[in-house]
DNA sequence: GCGATCCTGAAAGAAGTGTTTCAGAACCGG
DNA sequence: CCGGTTCTGAAACACTTCTTTCAGGATCGC
């Protein structure tokens, strides 16, 4: 998280990329091994990777159910038409709340959407009821419930095809 | 990936996940003494909660503009009423595509939701013409470009606050 | 209250880790 | 061509890693 000028990647770059979206803990031995370099050479990319911000973060990806958080509901959210400072504090309330993992500014007819987690239904009633309906400026919410997931993943698409 | 089984994950368990969740990369000496354990006792643990699935896979989390991803879009895919052979070969077609992140089947008016990432506006509307909207049985898809994330986590909520 | 089981934690070890160093190869501008 | 810079990769390093072992403590059923 360093600079923010725009490197090309290389290929090679985006082999060792692809490796460690798949494999977090991948080490620079093996990452060498499976993109064709030396180990020395792989290590110093890696570390480039990590020092320019591209590799951003090493997480371990939960079992979402196995932790006992069932319900997944994506909400729209449509605020009433007030100056910039409703904005700012509807922002700070949803960096504020774990059950949100995910709010984005939408270009349409919603001006947000958020992925929310929780326990249980019961648990998004009483969250929507006692949080996200009240959060600052919000005139509209639309939330739909997230059954099976039919795909699911955090490594994007690296390879021009 | 091995027992279904519902285990109860006591605090102490929820702890050493909350710890991975934020850096996937901790050890098991580290994890110990942010958690407050042996170092033999949180390996123990570890490695269980490794065995039953319940950390599901170690990642790196790459910068999607710096890889040069500029454009994530949310769509919602309505399909027209055909029989459940339509259903399974849209999802090989999305399991397919590596610039479909995710997709979930979901409860309301919209049959699926999908978040895709491409390079450019122009990418996304030349996979929205070439196969998105041609996947099998897909009558209706509605795109919206999702623009700056005011949060984006993918750390689930473990406190039981 | 006792036996058997389970859980704990210190110690030990081999294997692997990231990182630096250094000599040589490759490359580039002029 | 030739001087200087950059890139490469083997070797070495100290340190940390995961993992097993083992003896002692705790726990449980009966």
């Amino acid at each position: 998280m360093q600079q923010m000028t725009q490197r090309d990647l290389d290929p090679m770059d985006l082999r060792i990329l692809d490796v460690l979206q798949q494999n977090g803990n991948a080490s620079a031995a093996e990452i060498a091994e499976q993109v064709g370099l030396t180990a020395t050479t792989a290590w110093r990319r890696i570390s480039r990777l990590e020092e320019e911000g591209i590799i951003r973060q090493r997480v371990a990806l939960l079992d979402r159910e196995a932790v006992g958080l069932t319900v997944m509901v994506f909400a729209t959210v449509r605020l009433s038409s007030q100056g910039r400072d409703a904005i700012e504090k509807f922002k700070q309330a949803v960096r504020k709340h774990p059950e949100i993992l995910e709010c984005y500014t939408m270009l349409g007819e919603t001006d947000f959407l958020l992925r929310i987690v929780t326990r249980d239904i019961k648990a998004y009633e009483a969250f929507y009821l006692d949080y996200l309906s009240r959060f600052p400026g919000v005139q509209v919410v639309n939330s739909s419930i997230a059954l099976a997931p039919i795909k699911e993943t955090t490594a994007l698409p690296l390879t021009k095809a």
